[in-house]
DNA sequence: TGTACATCAGTGAACGCGCGTTCACTGATGTAC
DNA sequence: TGTACATCAGTGAACGCGCGTTCACTGATGTAC
């Protein structure tokens, strides 16, 4: 408000700016400093809101996993009309879109450093895509006894293109395809749960043993 | 070989112990000064076999995209006679259990900022699950229709999974869990492929839109 | 076998730098009376 | 409406640090004759 002292909400400029700078440079492609002079602050300011930088970090990837959850829900709300499958495709798109779209905001939502407290992710990527296949065993497109770990499976599927993606190790060039590429295995993996019970044994070899 | 000077070979003496560092403390959790000393060697003796700091890490990177392509390779030659979809499961598990024993090297491997000079990397893992999906191919059990674009579907789910699991995010827990998830999801997704084509629509809805 | 010399592969001191964080402080704001 | 004062939310100088990298140098090694 004021020109100087009382920044009207310096905790959300800080987390905001701090994000803009993860997405240009990526998670340590920038400092304090460098945040707190963006937001027009001295650097110690920061250090009235968070207890280190590490905490900054921390309080990025909830709010960039929250993010994803709620791009997530609201994906799968807005598609298919009663079509679970379409649903499922668009969860699986805006995954991959958002992993491309914002490689750095990804990272660290995943980062391996920050995973003890994501019980304050409310709507949790995990959780929408669980929603989704609750809702596919509803309407009898994905078979019940498949259900239990289907969510691991098709979310390893997902996360793994999305990762594929954002590196640019997946050849086909445009969003467009990508999107035929997520949609494809979206279903692959879809018609590979409804079988797994009914038709265990591949069409050649059969005995499958432990390597 | 001598106390002093002329160690046997410093370049390789300094991957390897660059390789530990990343290992205990991640891509960035060491200096060049480190690892020199690490070795017995001063800090610019480093600078006499790499460029820069950022030149090790490249050269850290190819050799480990190098040892996982080798590694892959091995778990599948050395595995299910003559099964082809075991030497799938073999592969899928070797990438995941890979990736939670060295998460850094992981990192490394696909880091986004070392990715032009792939060409260098000769069993490239992308480079053996082809070579998979041909002989499945051949032996009928993946349809020759399906097989373009088939590698990357298949990479992303082995990915996605080794992915979660070294971030800790599958349920069910110990490395045997881990197997057979892995090989359901390769079962999974090869059974998808097989059945894209026969059964292209769904149990339940018909249409499925863009989203 | 011995000597001269080019080259290889190191040393170690020094450079400049920007960082995270602390600390004593001060200006702005809100509340009680 | 005015004053006193506690509290909030900043300032800015300073700290110590370790880093990547350079540079002039030197000891060890290999080769030619």
């Amino acid at each position: 408000m004021s020109s100087s002292y009382h920044h009207g909400d310096l905790r959300e400029a800080l987390l905001e700016t701090a994000g803009n700078l993860v997405a240009e440079r990526g998670v340590d492609g920038w400092s304090v400093r460098e945040a707190s002079a963006r937001v027009g602050v001295s650097a110690s300011a920061a250090y009235y809101h968070f207890a280190s930088r590490d905490d900054l970090l921390t309080a990025l990837s909830i709010r960039a996993l929250n993010r994803l959850g709620e791009a997530l829900r609201e994906a799968t709300e807005s598609a298919g009309g009663g079509d679970v499958l379409a649903r499922l495709c668009a969860y699986a798109r805006c995954y991959v879109r958002w992993a491309c779209d914002e490689p750095a905001a990804a990272q660290l939502a995943f980062s391996p450093a920050r995973q003890r407290q994501t019980g304050t992710v409310d709507p949790h990527p995990h959780q929408v895509l669980d929603d989704e296949l609750d809702r596919l065993v509803e309407s009898g497109t994905l078979p019940r006894q498949s259900r239990p770990g289907a969510d691991f499976l098709v979310w390893s599927a997902v996360h793994g293109l999305a990762e594929l993606a954002h590196l640019n190790l997946v050849r086909g060039n445009g969003p467009t395809d990508l999107d035929l590429l997520s949609d494809r295995l979206v279903r692959a993996t879809m018609y590979g749960l409804r079988d797994e019970h009914s038709a265990p044994i591949p069409a050649v070899g059969s005995n499958h043993t432990e390597a």
